[in-house]
DNA sequence: TGGTTGAGAAAAATCACACCTTTTCGAGAA
DNA sequence: TTCTCGAAAAGGTGTGATTTTTCTCAACCA
């Protein structure tokens, strides 16, 4: 399919448009400073076109804008777009990664009880039996300690929840939410063995979902942010 | 400050780009069609650059992705970056515009009582008088049946209420919240009057945010979306 | 004094064109 | 039939020239 299937946290090779929005996230480059094209085209050893594109894709993320006589203006963080995968990644890149993550989970927090609400109102049959395994599996990983493994079945029961709500905004957030979950495992935040707790709550939310039992799924997802939001607050 | 400092509804001369992404996320152009640069330079009348920066720009917005050798090829919905406050506009402009604000209500169902929550602990003396102040603006224009004025207010309260949060991820959703809110005065969708309940809760949203009461800012905004859902289901 | 206008210059935007690189596909050889 | 190799197609890159926008600043009028 689409070249960048990837998700959010690969490192492409994109040059100097990557270079460029690192150091604005970063912020190197503070807001309102100047750029021009020449000095793009010097400091990365780049033709004209090569930097223009570079420059087209920032722009189109919100991270500067383009004028007239003036050059090109680095823009303020309210007007990045934080939703865009690189600029997510990015933001996860760099010393501000805490509140990048902080405000990520906040998101998943707020979208999850709602997308298992309507992921049991419009799930397909597979995508319910597809649920259903996933969360025993989890089970299985869980119990038996194997954490890496256990995250990636947990990324996939969130990815395909996330799916089968029928919404693309929803659905879209897949990548954000297994950002989190991986960042969770990788940094060491998770427990020696997932907490029985949550292993019954993802299977409840599966067995709400496989019933169409909107308020089970809910509230069982509502168990689990609950438990994202008490680890944050710490 | 930026250029395009107005909301997602605004029509910009973007020229190519605009075209083409309107004619893709319409449905005109279809997923696995292939464009080529010199076929956009034919039917758009503009140089190969232009037509490069143009494709650029969709490419980043997920709309299509290029391929040597065989040329442009249109992307299904599920690589859309649905977030882009261009993909946004264009899906509202688009034959599906139903089905894109009933998404975009459900993510506003989902985000604003946690975002309630996140303001009750987080906004500054400022943000709290000012939605104090919005919410009996609110109550007056509302009451006096000018409704065209309490939209404004009612924009106005939920943008500074998701900003006050201090997520930057959902400052970013007060686009579409404006627009929700927009569409549906505009599309008749609002009674003669705001319900005197709707009044009340934007009220006690307001003080439980000014009293830092995490859970009464929480449950009369969830008042206030669960009746977003309900008109969304008939 | 103060606002308006106009000339000049800076920088991006666009155009045109030549050339490079990758990928595909078919013809012909093994 | 399979393999190899070459040509063609399409995007990618580099460059110079030209156009457009808009900022600056000074001159000019009220």
């Amino acid at each position: 399919m689409a070249p960048q299937a990837n998700g959010i946290a690969a490192v492409r090779p994109e040059g100097m448009s990557a270079a460029l929005g690192r150091e604005i996230i970063g912020g190197t480059l503070q807001p309102g400073e100047i750029l021009t094209l020449d000095s793009l085209q010097g400091r990365f050893g780049v033709s004209r076109t090569v930097a223009r594109d570079g420059v087209k894709v920032l722009e189109s993320l919100g991270l500067l804008y383009s004028k007239r006589r003036v050059g090109l203006v680095v823009t303020a963080e309210d007007q990045w777009n934080v939703y865009a995968p690189s600029v997510i990644a990015w933001r996860l890149e760099s010393e501000h990664s805490r509140k990048a993550y902080v405000e990520l989970s906040q998101l998943r927090i707020a979208v999850e009880p709602e997308a298992a609400e309507l992921a049991a109102q419009h799930r397909s049959e597979e995508q319910m039996e597809e649920l259903l395994a996933l969360a025993s599996k989890m089970r299985r990983l869980g119990e038996a300690g194997r954490l890496e493994e256990f995250m990636v079945a947990d990324v996939a029961f969130h990815r395909l929840l996330l799916e089968a709500g029928g919404n693309t905004m929803f659905t879209a957030l897949g990548d954000v939410v297994a950002e989190v979950l991986t960042g969770r495992t990788h940094h060491g935040l998770m427990p020696e063995r997932p907490k029985p707790e949550a292993l019954d709550a993802h299977d409840a939310v599966a067995r709400g979902i496989a019933q169409q039992d909107t308020r089970t799924a809910r509230e069982n997802m509502q168990l689990l942010v609950d438990e994202v939001r008490r680890a944050l607050e710490e």
